[in-house]
DNA sequence: ATTTAATTTGCAACATTGTTGCAAATTTAT
DNA sequence: ATAAATTTGCAACAATGTTGCAAATTAAAT
């Protein structure tokens, strides 16, 4: 993982390369999301930040980095929209952020499964996809 | 499809089989899932039925149809909640309501796949799977 | 068919979540 | 160091979801 110092460095070239200025609420939030082993939904920045930025700045940052393609969303059957960090391969014009999710029924943490193949579905005739996501739930390592 | 007499005695028998109360509400709302071949989100009954019943009445329906098992959810990346009619074979406790979902990228509608087989998924060692989501994007057939 | 009991509905009030405009503060470029 | 551009925080608002309670509707019992 490395030292803080390190972190805030790593950070500070991602959002470079972004070409985003490099801003106190953007380094913490993606601080946070470095130190999360998991998905992050909104109200998580409040729990885990207090007040120290906005909520509107928080809206705005998360929509910013969606737009840079530093994170993405992981779809949901309730209201709450969740956000993990992108891999390093990731772009704002080429993601390359296709991997399944995994929900723990137990500490509720989502996880991102980089390393687990996206499997082709056969739909019916007259049907194109372009897109699939994949959200498994259960039960994972550390829980079990 | 079958006469407004027919679906209107076929929606009561569901609801009586499910110990509900045949209202007026919840008749309409089923008969606006059965008019509608795709899933609907809470706002989708303010627009299709205008202001016919209470904002609270559809809330407090749409989770009466989930505890019963008479609809379901579809996950989204977005913040609103989407719900379908389950297959008959449905029952509060005993879901066989297991099919991937197809979300069209130009008509927006969603639609449950019934005969598209559910991938295996092969998780990493000491995951337990015990649901799999998959929402397929793309352009459905009457778009093509 | 009436009456009674149980359930459902609509209203009001509130809580939470997300959005927009604009001035002040911070960051980047010169 | 200064100017230009961007970002932030505040205020105000809009949309979405929740709760308690009285009135209305539905189901059950006579």
């Amino acid at each position: 993982m490395g030292t803080k110092q390190q972190i805030t460095e790593r950070i500070g070239s991602l959002l470079r390369d972004s070409k985003l200025s490099v801003t106190e609420t953007r380094t913490k939030i993606l601080e946070l999301f470095m130190k999360s082993n998991g998905a992050l939904e909104h109200s998580d920045f409040e729990k885990l930040a207090g007040k120290s930025f906005d909520r509107v700045t928080v809206y705005r940052t998360l929509q910013t980095f969606l737009d840079k393609g530093i994170i993405h969303k992981i779809p949901t059957t309730d209201t709450s929209v969740r956000y993990a960090v992108c891999k390093s391969e990731c772009s704002e014009h080429h993601h390359h952020d296709h991997h399944i999710h995994f929900k723990c029924e137990e500490c509720g943490n989502t996880i991102c499964l980089d390393d687990t193949d996206i499997p082709q579905i056969h739909l019916p005739k007259g049907y194109a996809a372009h897109n699939v996501e994949v959200v498994v739930s259960g039960v994972c390592k550390t829980c079990k």
